[in-house]
DNA sequence: TTACTAAATTACAATAATTATAAATTAGTA
DNA sequence: TACTAATTTATAATTATTGTAATTTAGTAA
């Protein structure tokens, strides 16, 4: 998720996947490409949303950054590419990290002849946030 | 998934609800509903999508079955709704169950304060099929 | 600096899965 | 047999994402 990298792939350094890319660094958010266009359109009002697309196309595929298919209705990105498990919580429908050594996958591994490259892992319930307002309205 | 269940829904056994109910049982296919739908059109003509999209919304509501969302595009629908992995073959892009001890996660469960009520495992990689298909072809 | 060119961006149209709607039909019951 | 709420149906609407074709631009080399 650096400039070295875009670089590395041969690709442009163009000012709409640098703000992308900023935008995307370190962010622990998750977001969906149309709040990333949203939050960049201010800054770069012909920023298109195709481009946004586009961009997040080319480092998903480059394993730059990975996404998330936890919500059902859009994908969500990721800058952090290492494996680790998502969690959705079904109140306040944030998409939260969730690395645990105890329910943590390494792929590749082959079962029953299934050749397993990749694999996700998806938890739905609550954050604690969400648990701790519960408990402040009376449970 | 049986009749029995239907009715302590509340729901009517309409034949169009009989149909997808007969089409799933023990169905390890993983159908979509357009799938559902195209299977059971020519006998049932009159048979409309959205009562396809509404069954199977029900069902799932109820537990008896479970959406896979291993597919970027389309959802899939598995009549076996115990907890059990998915895995997506990259050549062929068929959906298989991937029940494995060794990759097993039971919710719920509670993790750095995330109360985890489920969870999906979705699985990538080559079917033994065409795993044997490619080292035909000559590796 | 300037000119060049392939790559990238943009606006917009198109696609496709799913959901909503409202009228017509029907399962279950009295 | 008639009734009614539930269901089905056809169709329109929605919405995330992708395709397209014209315009712009980053990077390079003269």
């Amino acid at each position: 998720m650096t400039i070295q990298k875009l670089k590395e792939l041969g690709l442009k350094l163009t000012p709409q996947r640098l703000a992308i890319l900023n935008l995307l660094e370190g962010n622990m958010n998750h977001p969906s490409a149309e709040e990333i266009y949203n939050q960049l359109k201010p800054q770069y009002p012909s920023l298109s949303l195709a481009t946004v697309y586009n961009t997040l196309e080319i480092l998903a595929g480059a394993g730059e950054l990975q996404e998330v298919r936890i919500k059902s209705d859009k994908r969500h990105f990721d800058p952090n590419s290492a494996p680790h498990g998502h969690f959705l919580c079904r109140s306040c429908e944030s998409i939260y990290d969730l690395d645990s050594g105890a329910y943590e996958i390494k792929a590749p591994f082959n079962v029953n002849g299934y050749q397993v490259e990749e694999c996700t892992l998806y938890f739905y319930g609550i954050c604690p946030k969400c648990q701790a307002a519960a408990k402040n309205n009376g449970n």
